[in-house]
RNA sequence: GCGCCCGUAGCUCAACUGGAUAGAGCAUCCGCCUUCUAAGCGGACGGUUGCAGGUUCAAGUCCUGCCGGGCGCGCCA
């Protein structure tokens, strides 16, 4: 039995140039013989097949697939859900590749598939390489994915690494689905967060010169006429004293605010940029807020909403319920988010007639629209969540509703040590940075266990737990997986040496000698990847990947440990090389799928463990 | 008081956007190492999916109302 005999309907002999998703081609097959059907007179003209799915059943004793087809269908058409589907199996029985047609409980239809049909799945992989599961899903359309926009007054601390990894690997998953992403940081160099933290690098800068000591900075720090006192602000200070020699040592912040606001700021974002760099994140676009006032983008977009009639004077009705203590109606010029699905209104100006943050933004998502962006992700931290709406509402009308805009909120990090919460005070310099985190678990680790949470729960990071080598840790947990997969391999060469063992070459070789049962479930898994991808993507689901490789690693590790109870499931059988090629192939598998989802996190796969 | 997120096995969490008998790991108990890495694998035990209604062929998933937790709530960014 050959793959060519059982050519699956959307499979054309340049199959390899096209991603395949086996799931989507089943559905392609299904809805032709829906179509059929409908040709027949069974279903009436033009059946709402939107809600139609094929899909793996959650009981693998159905089969390979299912389709709730008949179900769906079967009411607007006026017929019984089993009838119909009895009508739809017979039909799909015949269809290429498909061995088994039965229908189940209320109307699933099951597919059992020829296991030539997975082992093609298999050489798909294997000639695919890292890049199997790459889809066409998204069409090459372009997506924004703005995420960190960490305010550049110090270093990064753990909770801006979830944030960062999160951003990342959406963006390399949906990369990965197809579309074109652009990975963007947006600079809040604006407000007033970055005039103390110029306030607080003057103060440095001056007691690198000599004119304040320690104990006037600790001074000031406790008077809160400085909001920013770490240590990283020293270098800053002197970095400063090189540069301006003692010209703003004793002239008027008026004087010097701009130039050491500025200088200080490119510091930050120095810092920044090598604390990314550690965690492997890299950014396409730095965006700045200041451009973008100084630009006058601030005011043409308030201008251009104008016109439009979003913007108005009016008075807010005070928060319900919430002691409005120091509360007083007062006139406030308001863009109408309500009119975009927010609860109220939103105040651009404040009383001194500068703009809000939330008027910046506004001209920041514009100028993304204007760039071409209709998709556009943030991802910001759970205590932005009253954000959201006024942010899609601005997206909906500067966009004459064309953009949409989805926020994945991050939930916290509790950093722990064996189960013990790990203190932490800015004060008390226990406070943990990005860094410090990369430096001792390594940025693989980081990166992965980051990822083992949907992004709106929160996540438990114990140094302890993260580093161990146990089947509790799925970094470890994973790459062991990996690494099995390679030390076999490795096996083979020395066994079988001079033999081509590249995945082209295993590829070629008699799959159909993979025929055990356990062997064919896993070929299953990573016939899925593709289907995962999508899924994920889609969702916009990094974590999703992170359960699949976890999945795959559990179906290759109770493999492995079938061959040692019964010998003749082993891997490598000496005296049967093309079954051991053909085993090896599943390994290959194993490893490429792996290395291809841990790709996706940024994480380097291991393929000794030591 | 209002808005958003969450509530699933003793613990930590999944559940493929509405599918079939809700799944893993940890913990507890029972098995498996002269063999490709046992840092692993197999099995058992464990559930009124916070509560009460509703929508439909079908609800952990959607709607309404409660209970409990987190975040936020005009001129901070």
């Amino acid at each position: 039995m050959s793959a060519a005999c059982l050519p699956g309907p959307s499979r054309t002999p340049e199959r390899n140039d096209e991603p395949m998703n086996i799931f989507t081609a089943y559905k392609d097959i299904v809805l032709a013989q829906v179509a059929a059907l409908v040709e027949e007179g069974v279903l009436p003209g033009a059946p709402d097949v939107s809600r139609v799915t094929v899909e793996p059943p959650r009981d693998p004793a159905h089969g390979d697939m299912a389709t709730n087809a008949a179900m769906v269908l079967a009411k607007p058409a006026g017929l019984k859900p089993r009838d119909l589907a009895e009508r739809l199996a017979a039909k799909l029985g015949k269809a290429a590749g498909v061995v088994e047609a039965t229908v189940a409980g209320p109307g699933f239809i099951n597919l059992r598939l020829a296991r030539a049909i997975w082992l093609d799945c298999l050489r798909d992989c294997l000639s695919a390489g890292r890049a199997y599961g790459d889809s066409r899903m998204g069409d090459r359309r372009r997506v924004n994915v703005e995420f960190v926009s960490a305010n550049p007054t110090g270093p990064m601390h753990v909770g801006h690494a979830r944030g960062a990894v999160v951003g990342d690997a959406l963006a390399a998953l949906l990369e990965k689905a197809g579309y074109r992403v652009t990975r963007e940081y947006y600079i809040n160099d604006a407000g007033s967060q970055v005039d103390a933290l110029a306030r607080a690098v003057h103060a440095r800068y001056r007691q690198a010169l000599g004119r304040l000591s320690d104990e006037d900075i600790a001074g000031m720090l406790a008077r809160k006429e400085l909001e920013y006192g770490g240590d990283y602000l020293v270098p800053a200070g002197q970095a400063l004293a090189d540069r301006f020699g003692d010209t703003y040592a004793d002239a008027p912040e008026a004087e010097w605010l701009a130039p050491v606001r500025d200088a200080a700021v490119d510091m930050m974002l120095d810092m920044i940029r090598d604390d990314l760099q550690a965690l492997g994140v890299v950014f396409d676009v730095f965006s700045s807020e200041r451009a973008l006032v100084q630009a006058g983008r601030v005011d043409s977009t308030l201008a251009w909403l104008d016109e439009q009639g979003l913007i108005y004077t009016g008075v807010l009705e005070p928060p319900k319920g919430k002691a409005p203590e120091d509360w007083e109606a007062r006139p406030q010029t308001l863009f109408r988010a309500t009119d975009f699905g927010d609860d109220v209104d939103r105040p651009v100006r404040k009383s001194d007639g500068a703009w809000t943050y939330f008027a910046g933004d506004m001209a920041y998502h514009r100028d993304k629209v204007e760039r071409g962006f209709n998709d556009l992700i943030n991802v910001l931290g759970a205590d932005h969540g009253g954000y959201v709406k006024r942010l899609q509402a601005v997206v909906k009308a500067v966009s004459g509703g064309q953009a949409t805009l989805d926020v994945k909120l991050c939930q916290l990090v509790k950093l722990l040590d064996n189960g013990e919460p790990v203190k932490m005070s800015k004060r008390a310099g226990t406070f943990v940075t990005l860094r410090d985190v990369v430096d001792r678990v390594g940025k693989d680790v980081v990166r992965f266990i980051m990822l083992t949470r949907k992004n709106d729960a929160a996540l438990d990071f114990d140094f302890a737990k993260v580093t161990e080598q146990s089947r509790d840790n799925p970094v470890w947990y994973v790459q062991y997986a990996h690494a099995r997969a390679c030390s076999v391999l490795r096996h083979a060469g020395e066994m079988f040496p001079g033999r081509d063992l590249s995945p082209a070459a295993l590829a070629g070789g008699a799959l159909e000698r993979l025929e055990a049962p356990e062997e064919l479930e896993v070929v299953r898994v990573l016939a899925s990847w593709p289907r995962l991808i999508e899924s994920a993507a889609e969702a916009h689901e990094p974590h999703r990947v992170a359960y699949y490789l976890a999945d795959v690693a559990a179906a290759f590790h109770g493999l492995w440990t079938r061959g040692k109870d019964d010998t003749e499931l082993r891997f490598l059988v000496p005296d049967d090389e093309r079954l051991s090629l053909a085993r090896l192939a599943l390994v290959q598998g194993v490893a490429t799928v792996l290395a291809s989802g841990l790709h996706v996190f940024g994480v380097q796969p291991v393929e000794e463990l030591r």
